[in-house]
DNA sequence: TATTATAGTAAACGGGCGTTTACTTGTCAA
DNA sequence: TTGACAAGTAAACGCCCGTTTACTATAATA
């Protein structure tokens, strides 16, 4: 029933993640699919419905992964109290949780692609690049480095994120890819160790 | 003379920049320079060969950059013996300069952008990519910093690089974007204090 | 069993694509 | 002055785009 629904949508996000919206024609998904792009029509009202449903898919798994975790996403939804009391130690889960979830999640990684191809297009693209990869999880890095009392808040949120998102580049470019896990996991243990001295210096 | 065959150029990189190739078609470029597209097949063999031109006045510029610095490109050019006595300032002197000239250079801005866009369209492209924005620089700031005798090299580069990295996204997203120069000034200080410590700590 | 809805095909639609052609200028050397 | 060439226009080319239409097969419902 829903499944042929579903499966115009999984593809076409595969196919935008790798040539972009413009690039990819209605045909090429129908065809990838083994259907006509007639039966396609009968699922969705345009090629721009199914990239808004892809986006509206993203911002549900989105809403959900931050429920599951008891996280904030940051993103899509307001910062809730919990992580008010947040530790070094739960900061450094959840980057790593949030790391593997872009990379390694099939629909949350060719989203990214995807959204990375878009960012220039219109001022929305741009917006939710920021929110999701950019500026977002800056500013709530920043938010939380600012709750546990560390100064230069913005500054420290920059270096933490920052080689999370040059390495999600470095991975879908790597033949190696545990190799930049284990960078990534080795980053963020020199991040934990250095944060837990400032707050102890701060004493 | 050369002049329209150059304003092509330039003008069909700003419009790949914003949308992508696919997305711009050769009428939108003949367009913009307020000629028609009969005459643009007069300069140029095809809409491929007008990206392709692109691609290879941005290597013929990288190579002179790398010239001009005495610094090593990394991407196209081979690693030259001079930084093999590189200091820890002047290593710090090329990011900043590197920064301002794939932000501010409106060629080299607009290239990045274009690559960016690009990327996961063949793996010729992904190579380019990886060369000149991500696996590349993160690969000479590893060999300098390998050359200077620091342990860790490659965890080094990757935290040294990726602050700039991310703040090429930020920076194109931002309104204020002195602020965001400010913000890499101040990462590449604390960066300079943090290496030099390092090193008088291994003596 | 007849009806109705669902999911699909095949073909056509108008329009814009990249590219080519035939033709018009203006410039400058022979 | 003529002829050749460079640079441009306008229109047409075939093709593929996103979308719509007319029709078919299947399977559940009344």
């Amino acid at each position: 029933m829903g499944d042929t629904k579903e499966r115009i949508l999984q593809t076409a996000l595969m196919l935008f993640a790798e040539k972009g919206y413009a690039a990819v024609s209605v045909s090429d998904i129908a065809g990838a699919l083994g259907i006509t792009k007639g039966a396609l029509y009968r699922h969705y009202e345009s090629k721009r419905d199914i990239f808004d449903s892809i986006v509206s898919r993203m911002a549900q798994r989105d809403a959900a992964q931050a429920d599951a975790d008891g996280m904030p996403s940051g993103t899509l939804v307001d910062m809730p109290e919990a992580y008010r009391a947040a530790t070094v130690d739960n900061a450094v889960a959840f980057a790593k949780s949030m790391f593997r979830y872009w990379t390694q999640d099939p629909f949350a990684s060719a989203f990214r692609r995807m959204l990375t191809l878009e960012q220039y297009k219109s001022p929305e693209m741009g917006a939710l690049y920021q929110q999701y990869l950019a500026a977002g999880p800056v500013g709530y890095m920043e938010d939380l480095f600012s709750s546990l009392g560390l100064p230069r808040a913005h500054e420290r949120a920059v270096a933490f994120y920052a080689p999370m998102f040059l390495l999600y580049s470095v991975y879908d470019g790597a033949a190696d890819k545990p190799a930049v896990l284990s960078t990534l996991d080795a980053l963020m243990e020199d991040a934990r160790e250095q944060l837990n001295r400032q707050l102890k210096d701060m004493r």
